[in-house]
DNA sequence: TTGTAAGCGTTATCAA
DNA sequence: TTGATAACGCTTACAA
């Protein structure tokens, strides 16, 4: 803070109160009489006051901040437009309140900085977006302050009665699935995510079980790794072991991009000779050419949400449920 | 805070000394005795404790946090893998530092949030990417607390003597036009940015001189707004008003990506028929087919270098320069 | 409705 | 080398 920048202090005698009475004024204390939040509000106009964040959060002790942790390269967090939608929902949550919202990505600030910062009480809260079965720092983390995970905690991380906000990823695998056996293949195979997360263990299940259940060959299955080129040399692998596929299940849209690029090299049409199926409906699912048949998950609506359950806690209130699933839906395009 | 948190009051009570010399020892200064020092540092550890930050921040006057003013569209900022370069960088320079970055872009949070932000001494420094023309109130942000902005604020805002670290659009257009010429192409047209961008306009006015100067016509310009679909469109427009058009230089790789699409849905070869340069060298140029001729902008560096200048000015250092000038080069692939 | 005064957890200035 | 003690700018009982 330079030095002459106004305080309350300053504020109260040019209204000619007390420091207390601008602080209400300030806070919209409801008991203040008109006239002196009249002359208050025009000493503030006046001296250009804005409060002093750290000598607020010190008294109130409340940091008026949330965190968003991504335990996640930075370069894949950039990459993926999945992100930028959780990204976006939340601040859409958070825009009408005072809280502002500090990203913390792991691979830039080490997780010993995260931690002080987190614990030197810096924000009242965080949310946990992408996280991977080695995070255990996270279990200590997620323990210093108020937190909401962004995808089941229980699958990888072991944490058991957690707020957190996931969407139905069984629930859209299977649908995908399913729209592929009643398209007449037979042959469909799959393509996961980092196994290390819950969102590609949870899609793949989805399609085993479907798969299964029409008695159908479950086991052309590809790992990549929910980046453009692990989809790609995935399903390079999956063309080399199950040269008849006739359908593919990929966990998301950014690898059924790579995919694609795939099939094409290796002379196959897309939907006719395989059928391709995404998931996430981003961007990079509508911008694509052929358009590509996906499972919508609301990404936005999964940051928004995490976003509210967090404020419910940090409001001091128990939200309803400590879980919330959100849906998905199947969205037809070309693919299949 | 938690109530029970350790305090520095806590520490020196378990480890025998006063508050300042519990203080003393966190800030590592050199004048402690070696016992004493360890003793504290005992009593840390067993208290696991982190200082706060607010309190820190009050008595210090340091928020040991700066600000990266993104004024652009959230959606926008995530879909161009150059801002991820660019935060990679500006990170990179600050991990090792007690430095923390704090993401504000503009359309999450309203501007008087982010005056409030800044005045309200939330942190030392800001770092502004991507500014345009119309940005006002960037001026009186720049003016709350030293501030060094990703592009030359001159041409767009006005604002002199401010500092900034740029990379020479103005080269790597006449490099990438020069090329095109060398290749023997005569009808070269442009595709520019948004042109209320420095980087835009520079880009075009580099175009413009070697135009000139080898006696072409430049005239043949479209003008996109920097993304894909942009670009696409602008390839569009001069394809319709200049069929016979031979190379085109694209004045970022995202446009450029979509000229592509729009040449091939045109029946264009690329290279043959027209020869197409990007500019930015990012994700979006290696990751597409025919791999694209760009020119080279080192964005991380750019990042780096803002972070550095501005710790520079933190530290009550002056800069050696106002003004960094990063330098280009053209990479050769596949389409020019 | 308003004011007084005691913190909030640090740093920083003096003395010792 | 260490310790008191006064800030830092605000919130918040408690009085008035």
């Amino acid at each position: 803070m330079t030095p002459g920048t106004p305080t309350l202090e300053m504020v109260a005698a040019a209204a000619g109160v007390s420091r207390a009475t601008v602080s209400r004024v300030v806070n919209g204390s409801p008991k203040v009489s008109p006239q002196v939040v009249d002359a208050v509000n025009r000493a503030i106009v006046a001296l250009n006051y804005v409060p002093n964040r750290a000598a607020r959060t010190l008294a109130s002790r409340q940091a008026m901040a949330i965190a968003l942790l991504v335990p996640e390269d930075i370069g894949r967090f950039y990459a993926d437009p999945y992100f930028a939608s959780v990204v976006k929902g939340i601040t859409e949550r958070l825009e009408p309140t005072d809280y502002v919202l500090n990203l913390l990505v792991s691979s830039s600030d080490p997780r010993h900085k995260t931690r002080r910062y987190l614990a030197g009480g810096s924000v009242d809260g965080a949310l946990v977006v992408s996280h991977h079965a080695g995070d255990r720092d996270l279990i200590e983390l997620s323990d210093i302050v108020p937190t909401v995970f962004g995808g089941d905690p229980t699958t990888m991380l072991g944490l058991r009665d957690r707020f957190y906000v996931d969407v139905d990823n069984v629930g859209g695998a299977r649908a995908a699935t399913r729209h592929l056996i009643r398209l007449g293949r037979r042959r469909i195979g799959t393509v996961t995510g980092a196994m290390d997360m819950h969102a590609a263990t949870h899609r793949l299940a989805g399609w085993r079980d479907v798969m299964s259940e029409a008695g159908l060959d479950d086991t052309a299955v590809a790992h990549g790794d929910f980046t453009s080129y692990g989809g790609a040399d995935a399903m390079r692998d999956l063309l080399a072991r199950r040269p008849d596929i006739d359908a593919v299940f990929v966990a998301n849209d950014l690898m059924a991009r790579g995919a694609l690029i795939t099939l094409g090299a290796a002379g196959r049409r897309v939907p006719e000779d395989v059928a391709l199926i995404g998931f996430d409906d981003s961007f990079a699912a509508t911008n694509v050419s052929p358009g590509l048949t996906t499972v919508r998950q609301a990404a936005d609506t999964m940051g928004w949400s995490m976003a509210d359950m967090l404020l419910e806690l940090l409001a001091g209130r128990e939200p309803e449920t400590r879980t919330r699933i959100l849906p998905t839906t199947l969205v037809l395009r070309e693919t299949a």
